[in-house]
DNA sequence: CATTACAGTATCCTTTTTGATACTATATGC
DNA sequence: GCATATAGTATCAAAAAGGATACTGTAATG
């Protein structure tokens, strides 16, 4: 985040909802934690496990969530470069989100994305 | 969504969770979730409580969300306007998520919306 | 000696998202 | 007769997010 799209001041309640879904809602957080929940990644394997995010904004998204905590970017002094990336304490306290939304896609995403839940039997 | 932010046609491992977000990443998408889930609100009650929101952005979020299936509208045929909006049987689905960022906003938000958690004993 | 892999940066540009503001029509209450 | 509440729209502008492309330096590999 760092930018906050989901503002964080107007704290009425189900702003916690709001501010949690604002540090995963960046277009790559949510499967680079997904991956990430599995084990540590290198950059460039996180790029293959990402595909289609150009490297620009791999670093954006990884750099927002160690901002906020989630992540730990390891850095050894080596050349060619070896950085490593993994979750926090508090990242795999996402646990749970994480799951939720897997089990929830899982379950309601049809193969192009619509959820699938219009009934579609009613026109049929 | 349905300019889909969050890609749907990449489904590598781990798309679902992004396909899940997806729907409700929107700036005010989970408030306005969050509150559907304690019942049905006619537009001026979310106004009033989704602070800050426009009643453009408010329509705006509410129509996606209901192009995505997860709320209902309901017009009734009155002047005034009378509309109402609830969960659909599969935005309460979404519950679960729902809890699990509440849950862990609440644990892990500070009164000013970074997360906690970088361990501030350590500097202490 | 040339190539590849590593982990990024830098720059520019486009798209998407959000905000601000003003406006609509009509029934009811004062 | 006038203001108010209802559920929005319309238009314009700003900001944020994301994409494309090219580039960096060094070590090991062939």
């Amino acid at each position: 985040m760092a930018k906050a799209r989901h503002s964080r001041f107007d704290c009425t309640p189900g702003c916690s909802v709001e501010a949690a879904i604002g540090l995963i809602d960046g277009k790559w957080k949510s499967i680079i934690l997904w991956h990430l929940l599995s084990g540590t990644l290198r950059f460039n394997e996180l790029r293959r496990h990402v595909e289609n995010c150009t490297p620009r904004m791999l670093t954006n998204q990884l750099r927002e969530m160690e901002e906020d905590g989630l992540i730990t970017r390891k850095v050894y002094a080596q050349v060619p470069p070896k950085v490593e990336y993994s979750l926090s304490d508090l990242g795999k306290t996402m646990e749970p989100i994480l799951r939720a939304l897997k089990e929830w896609g899982d379950a309601n995403i049809g193969l192009y994305g619509k959820p699938v839940g219009h009934d579609p039997r009613d026109s049929a």
